[in-house]
DNA sequence: CCACATACTAAACGCCGTTAATAAAATTGA
DNA sequence: TCAATTTTATTAACGGCGTTTAGTATGTGG
């Protein structure tokens, strides 16, 4: 039956055209700017034919967020192979965090800062769910702060109270930074960095 | 000539009843529930009319943002007057921050995370003016920073990158857990507090 | 050859922000 | 007082949006 999955191959490459221009125009203006019939028109097919592979815009999208935040994961679970000190994984991930966010401020804004309006339940959930890329990145978060508890190197807090507020702290400079680019900043640099150490430095035993 | 002055006071109620109700549905429902349609309706005028008081939405939306950086404002005044430690003003200022922003959520999307996009070019320098709101409010927090370096009760480093960096955290806190309402967080009290007396005690001296 | 599923589309619905043209009302000046 | 003028508000429209409904080709399996 060679025929069906032709079929279904077409079908694949169809679904990676809209999210190849999807992701065009999303990363170019943001999220306003795709538009399901500007998608329609880059790919020569009718907006509705778009129903057809995704059920709606935000589900669109966040196929795309996903894309990014894989990428965010593997970046983050990169670093704890090259290095032993978790204190150090933390200080690098949160800061790789941060950049991250900043150089692809679109993605950072459908994934953390779309008002919840925005989205349906079920990408609140999918967002949510154990599955969701955004959930590992958390989850791993937290486990190297366990580790830098375990090894006394942190007080004896709450690994999940600890991992929240410094994944709530990094999220602020990211978010504020995106949104409020025109305010007069220190430079980036010297902001983050102070921001990231003087969090782990109240941390440490 | 009290009939020009007349005509300006009526002019000036019917710009309040158009806040009045674009703020109602702000606070209700959100940045997209305002529309110059619903506005109208509510206020039982034709759309155009909102025209001939504000220039168009995104005018309206920042006239709504100084009302609320007022309040802030204020706010943190009041604490500055019944306080001489300054590194208590700054404690107590970071969480009421922290707190009206999360029991004024809309108010709080509109003025800290509303898609730069959705502002024209003059809006933007309303935004940075040293006369806007926002702008005095975060020279109070710089002001007072600097105090507690001053006082020697903080480490000597740049009062305008502590602050800044302050400022950005508690954003965070702030702005995540209402887009992110439904991550399983730990309680609201502990985070806050963590979070502000982690960032706090890694600045004394 | 026909019934059927699949892939796709045209047209429409009901929103939206905004503008142009115009009407109505208030004020002014003669 | 009454015409001219300015101010205020409206109607109708433009071009956009996400999405739904109903329908058309096209190629498949019996």
């Amino acid at each position: 039956m060679g025929i069906k999955e032709r079929r279904e191959r077409q079908k694949e490459v169809l679904r990676e055209e809209i999210l190849d221009a999807a992701r065009e125009l999303f990363a170019k203006e943001g999220y306003d700017s795709v538009s399901m019939r500007k998608v329609a028109e880059k790919i020569e097919y009718s907006p509705t034919t778009i129903y057809l592979y995704f059920k709606d815009k935000s589900d669109l999208l966040f196929s795309l967020c996903e894309e990014t935040f894989e990428k965010l994961l593997h970046n983050f679970e990169e670093i704890t192979k090259h290095s032993t000190d978790p204190v150090e994984c933390l200080e690098i991930g949160l800061c790789n965090y941060i950049r991250f966010g900043l150089t692809h401020p679109n993605h950072y804004k459908v994934a953390f800062m779309s008002r919840p309006e925005d989205l349906s339940l079920e990408d609140i959930s999918r967002f949510i769910s154990p599955d969701s890329m955004g959930t590992k990145a958390y989850l791993h978060l937290r486990d190297i702060v366990a580790e830098c508890i375990k090894q006394k190197k942190f007080k004896e807090l709450d690994p999940e109270l600890v991992a929240q507020s410094l994944w709530l702290a990094s999220h602020g400079v990211v978010s504020l930074l995106i949104v409020k680019c025109h305010f007069p900043w220190v430079e980036r640099e010297r902001l983050i960095d102070h921001t990231i150490k003087n969090m782990l430095s109240g941390l440490k035993a």
